[in-house]
DNA sequence: AACGATACGGAACCTTGTTCCGTTTAGCAA
DNA sequence: TTGCTAAACGGAACAAGGTTCCGTATCGTT
């Protein structure tokens, strides 16, 4: 490894460095306004560049979505293995993650949906969501089944994929998807009586 | 009322009433090849008419969509009141019930996700399935509360989005939505108040 | 048979994602 | 400073899908 993260390997120009970070800032902004499905043109013009700008920085939609939330995906992922740690018991510790990654999706507007669509080109957007949380969930499931707190036969990715399912449309005040996912999570639970710390 | 429902008030003419069988048959067809979002181009082409009939007949894609699984919605609704009539308890009815419509969403390729979809254009097949449903839902959750089985929180508006939601992407062998509604459902069982996540 | 209302077909239009290419510009070297 | 070239840019053009519109064809009645 002979390139930093800084100087790499091919120094971009600096106009396109300068108008990635456009872009990223645009696409943010105009993400919270309008969802993550907002017209490419609208995050064009809210960046004051061309379209064909976007595409060479981003190849796809999905691209940009993923550089847009990359920090908070990542943060979300390092938690779990943290949580673990400190939390009293590992049941406790996957629902705190659970909660993280539900106001995570539930304050994205649209993200959810995009998510678990099967538009193919938001393959890249799932994978890289499943690549990156599955394995912290799976770390957690597995604790909690260790320790005799939940049923075990749920995989990671069938738990991720609910939550998420359940977090569409959240934006809607008569749907309150944090608490079905309570009840979800409630429902993992292996015997109802002596829910104390053990 | 002086009209059945076979003379309308004004009658179609033969053509008209032909071809919007027709068209119900193909769409039918259609959804069952590639799910309830396949181009309308190609639903009239099965059909062998023009776009604008379709359009004529259903002023909607949601209106066609509708039409085409309307018996079975009735269907769903209607076994309500039956199954708590039937059902040893009121939340056996309410299981069974539930267990109706997620067979009804999960085998119909991708309605669930126009369902929860928040594209203008699906409004009247949300609205639809609202109106007809949520009735019947709020009954059994009444019943199912009034007996004491379920904490009686909960809506049957969200309940259904949740189920709903929970629908979604159902065709993934990986995933089971079945499995996934009915730890929903178990969450729902009347609990030691405020359990699990702190 | 003729006529008016009804219904039809599909071209045309709009929106949105994506590609392509002629033009501009940053960065370097003379 | 000036020239040169690879990199980057802008936005027109294309593709795909939903929806509208209107000239034409057909039905049902007189």
């Amino acid at each position: 490894m002979n390139d930093s993260d800084e100087g790499a390997a091919r120094p971009k120009r600096a106009d396109a460095r300068r108008n990635e970070e456009t872009l990223l800032d645009a696409a943010a902004a105009i993400f919270v306004m309008s969802g993550v499905e907002a017209p490419v043109r609208d995050i064009a013009a809210k960046a004051g560049v061309g379209v064909g700008t976007i595409y060479r920085h981003f190849p796809t939609r999905a691209d940009l979505i993923i550089a847009v939330y990359r920090h908070q995906v990542e943060a979300c992922a390092e938690a779990g293995p943290v949580l673990l740690a400190t939390s009293a018991t590992p049941h406790a510790a996957l629902g705190q993650w659970i909660n993280l990654f539900v106001d995570f999706l539930v304050t994205k507007h649209g993200l959810a949906a995009v998510l678990q669509s099967d538009n193919a080109g938001f393959d890249t957007l799932h994978t890289y969501f499943l690549d990156r949380l599955v394995p912290v969930c799976t770390q957690l499931l597995d604790a909690a089944a260790a320790s005799g707190e939940i049923r075990s036969d749920l995989k990671a990715f069938e738990l991720m994929r609910g939550v998420g399912n359940l977090c569409i449309g959240a934006e809607d005040p008569r749907y309150d998807a944090r608490r079905l996912v309570e009840l979800l999570i409630a429902g993992l639970r292996q015997a109802p009586p002596d829910v104390g710390i053990t």
